[in-house]
DNA sequence: CGGTATCCTTTCGGATACTG
DNA sequence: CAGTATCCGAAAGGATACCG
């Protein structure tokens, strides 16, 4: 088995359900940052056991930085996207693209969904 | 929920487990075509049952064509990455130089499976 | 050869309640 | 606010056997 291969471990934590969405809501994030609670009201329906599973993921893979304020009451804590996070925005971009060209016809998402996407 | 979303639905079957090793096995082929037990037996490890589904989903996606010639004994059957299909190892590419990019550290990976990769 | 059928295990994710 | 702890159900995948 070639769970060493660089490429399959990357797309195995990228197609874990929530993770593309949590990485493109903090896209839309001012500085790509976006708080737990923010987070969890624009994705709607992720409990918090999920999400903070897949930021623990994220952080450890170096897609995001965790900034605790620990002076604020109560605690504030923030998720960045890192430069390499902001790659993977790319990534995104690139299958979209395909997409698009290979998959026109998907009327539902023509109509809603990647219309209002930011990539 | 944005289960119509054309992206998330890409990621969804891209992500399944074999699906990408599949994909690049038969990119390898010649003329991108492989048989079901050149499949089987190139991956190691995937059992027909899984490896029927993901052939499967990935010919109603249009990513390969099955071709049977049935006059043959046994019936001989092919799979075809298709021209959308060979948009897919793109994004693996993509994804790979991601990986390359900001996972150099893993070295398992540069001594093994990524070294002999084709992409 | 190219699968399908059955059964079984494991993994993942959802629901809910609770805490510093 | 930002999580953690427990429990549970669904779903994905693995093992094995068998068939045209």
């Amino acid at each position: 088995m070639q769970d060493t291969c660089t490429v399959n471990q990357t797309v195995k934590y990228l197609t874990k359900k929530w993770t593309l969405l949590i990485i493109l809501e903090l896209y839309k994030g001012q500085g790509y940052t976006r708080r737990f609670s923010e987070l969890r009201e624009a994705i709607g329906g992720i409990t918090p056991k999920i999400l903070s599973e897949r930021l623990k993921e994220l952080e450890e893979e170096g897609i995001l930085t965790r900034n605790v304020d620990a002076t604020a009451f109560p605690v504030k804590t923030e998720y960045t996207l890192t430069e390499s996070g902001l790659g993977i925005v790319d990534v995104i971009r690139i299958i979209k693209q395909w997409a698009l060209k290979w998959k026109i016809d998907n009327i539902p998402c023509g109509d809603q969904d990647c219309k209002v996407c930011v990539l």
